[in-house]
DNA sequence: GACGGTCTGCCTACTAGAAGGTAGGTAACG
DNA sequence: CGTTACCTACCTTCTAGTAGGCAGACCGTC
């Protein structure tokens, strides 16, 4: 019980590569044991079924994210400042392609074909970092650091929307600064008009 | 050549609606044999390969959205109606689940792990659309139809990433009407503000 | 502290089915 | 007669998953 076998840890991150770049659909067990230095069959002791290690991987995801938020929200104390901390995590991901797309959105856009364990983890991704946006929204609107034209929920499901198509749009053009690019102007229209 | 057979545009539709579920990888020609009720070699007789298929597939897809805003373009005059109109667009396939996702969002998503031929096919829609929307903010920015707050190319890539983004938060959520939700605010965002 | 038992992590070897794709044949049609 | 559209039958490779074995770590017990 020392730590949590780091074999599983690999297994995990090979797999998180791996559907970053083509999906649940678009690896196998054979592309992980050729990572991780494994046999087939020994990912099978870890993780019976390819749905069970998919479905830990994004509920790891999911905790990991959350943490994130955590510590987050403990040092940095302004509302704007989050959100340009939460994009810029994902415009240091893309550029240095390191972690270049979201397993979740890539995940979501199969949704239909996931199987059902998967795809209920992955939905319960988006409403956690939904929810989350919306409490960073409605406090900023509240302590002036953001200016909301819309209701907090609606301007998070706007910023999310917002950050993720411009994490498809880099992919889509090979071209890591376009997500900037979009963000950029996206974190201008919740900046207070201080020239005011 | 009287008509381009019907059963190769049988075979695209249903590979089309497959890939709308899971992806480049999440189909076979066992499904799309099922679904047009002839043998998977048959399918293989109009597209040699898998790839040929879905090149074909992305290349009309294109093909069809130019001749699509060629219309727009024609029946609809003003700048921010046209945006309007491509935001309906989505809003109904999406709410009456037709075409709830965008073939060339997904296959973009995939796209590090999609055959070349591909790929390059998915790229080329994006700059068709990312160029198309840019004309359309900059008519709309000299005309007065539309109020921009960034360059017309910033703005017209913001758009679609709007677009695509909701596009994949309705399907995260299961919810189709928030596509709306989040395509209302960003296009009063675009209106010119008569009351000033 | 040696002894037997269980648990863990990995292995080889295998299976059944699905994947994309091929070979070759047949019937209709201009 | 050649082309088109489809068929059956087949091949190879890959898929997730199983069976069973084996070496070592951990275990209390005598």
């Amino acid at each position: 019980m020392s730590n949590l076998s780091t074999t599983s840890d690999a297994i995990l991150a090979s797999a998180r590569n791996l559907i970053m770049r083509g999906g649940y659909n678009g690896f196998s067990y054979a592309d992980i044991s050729e990572v991780v230095g494994i046999r087939k069959a020994s990912i099978h002791h870890h993780f019976p079924s390819k749905a069970d290690l998919v479905r830990e991987l994004v509920q790891r995801y999911r905790e990991d994210g959350q943490a994130s938020v955590v510590t987050l929200e403990q040092n940095v104390p302004d509302a704007l400042d989050i959100l340009k901390g939460y994009a810029d995590h994902w415009t240091k991901c893309i550029e240095d392609a390191s972690r270049p797309y979201c397993v979740c959105a890539l995940l979501a856009s199969e949704l239909p074909s996931l199987p059902p364990e998967v795809a209920t983890e992955v939905t319960a991704f988006f409403r956690f970092i939904s929810s989350w946006l919306t409490t960073v929204m409605e406090r900023g609107s509240k302590s002036g650091a953001l200016r909301l034209t819309s209701e907090p929920h609606v301007e998070a499901e706007a910023f999310l929307a917002t950050v993720y198509g411009a994490m498809l749009s880099a992919r889509a053009y090979g071209k890591p600064e376009v997500f900037s690019m979009i963000l950029a102007p996206a974190l201008n229209r919740l900046t207070p008009n201080v020239s005011h």
